[in-house]
DNA sequence: TAGATTGTTAATCGATTAACAATC
DNA sequence: TAGATTGTTAATCGATTAACAATC
């Protein structure tokens, strides 16, 4: 029968970021399965059984989950909608999150018309270039402002992150204009490490070459395997 | 004077993937600083320098460049245009891997113009996709080719990574296609994970929204923080 | 109740850091 | 040579797995 347990264990605590970093990057993977999960139609599932779907073992999920408290029945398992509602809420889908993104080039354009956003609860209010080419072009449900507007708009619409896709040349200087408008999360794809932020503002830097470099230094492996 | 040392230890072993998956993954980050102290006409660096710079330990890092053999030299540090020249080696860069891309949507087209796959000395040198829309664009310095012409293409070229940045229903009939080509790199972003592949075949899954999730999670604990 | 499966503790494993002898 | 800094071993720390009592 599946009631949803809420009770709290002593662990409940985890208190801000006091979750180790490796469950915090297993999370957006365990919201994906779950995803599918329901995508399927499934009502309830076991740590085990989870467990083969994603090539971990079930005591990695049962001790992930219990980080944030028991999610779960003994006997019975977890109840998929209950876990995807709790997981979801851990990672703030749902929070409402609004984002801008600043450099409409190829990325800042394939990022804005992804379906990623929405299906993580985060909005996409604005999208900001220098170019006179794509100024006024619409990208997906929005039209690119001039970056001068930057200012103007932060203060008409609440603005939570900041999708950096533009030259790292110009990053320094578009950062310090960020700060005090607010924002305080910053998806970094500049591939520019940013330093001496105010304690408050969060960045995630996304390094997508490094993951065609781990391939290909697997594939190197292997061949000096073979020729041996 | 520095000269380099090619002293083999015994770990020099390391042998085809005996390497730490943790330190696998942030080789491409060295490689990403030697680069930018290549460009600053630096010559040396130690361990320690690096470290403040990369805001990792210098013991990781000493520790990290011996699983290849020994690459500095004691009381001089290390060489960087003969480190860079290593860790380049030990990731497949100037191994001229050519890859395609599969799918030339948003995505497709970002990744096919960005020059991240030339610096990591990655040729893409085919494109393809469905859509007569897209069939016969130039992107990049290369056309669109319709992917029925996936099988000629592979005969006529060698191609050893393919991209794929397709939609996810249509990727199990084009993995199926690629496998007899000699295709063993797949650079996966469809989010579908990929099984009962060939032992061969080398999988690398890109889940950007992964990234942005964990900085909501950041963001969100941060928020609860200062509730209480 | 009996069976199943969690939550949780204890054991193992791996990764990071500290320390220092080797050596340039 | 003396000073610097690596390579490498040993100590610590953290993360994963195994085991099982709690309990639905």
């Amino acid at each position: 029968m599946a009631k949803s347990v809420q009770k709290k264990t002593k662990r409940d605590a985890a208190k801000s970021t006091g979750v180790s970093p490796m469950v915090i990057r297993r999370l957006p993977r365990y919201f994906r399965y779950l995803r599918e999960l329901i995508r399927n139609g499934k009502l309830r599932i076991s740590s085990g059984e989870l467990s083969e779907m994603m090539h971990v073992t079930a005591s990695q999920i049962r001790q992930d989950l219990n980080c944030f408290g028991g999610f779960g029945q003994q006997g019975y398992g977890y109840n998929v909608n209950y876990l995807y509602a709790k997981i979801s809420e851990l990672l703030g889908v749902g929070e409402g999150y609004h984002a801008i993104v600043i450099g409409m080039g190829n990325l800042g354009k394939a990022l804005a018309r992804n379906p990623m956003f929405e299906k993580r609860g985060v909005d996409i209010v604005g999208m900001f270039d220098i170019s006179p080419a794509v100024i006024g072009e619409k990208v997906g449900d929005g039209v690119v402002l001039p970056l001068s507007e930057l200012e103007n708009f932060c203060l008409d619409h609440t603005v939570d992150i900041a999708v950096l896709t533009l030259p790292k040349e110009a990053i320094e200087s578009v950062v310090e204009r960020l700060i005090p408008l607010g924002i305080t999360g910053l998806w970094n794809f500049t591939g520019k490490e940013l330093d001496h932020l105010p304690p408050d503002m969060l960045v995630e830097n996304v390094h997508i070459g490094d993951s065609l470099m781990t391939l290909c230094f697997e594939m190197r492996c292997r061949e000096k395997g073979e020729k041996q």
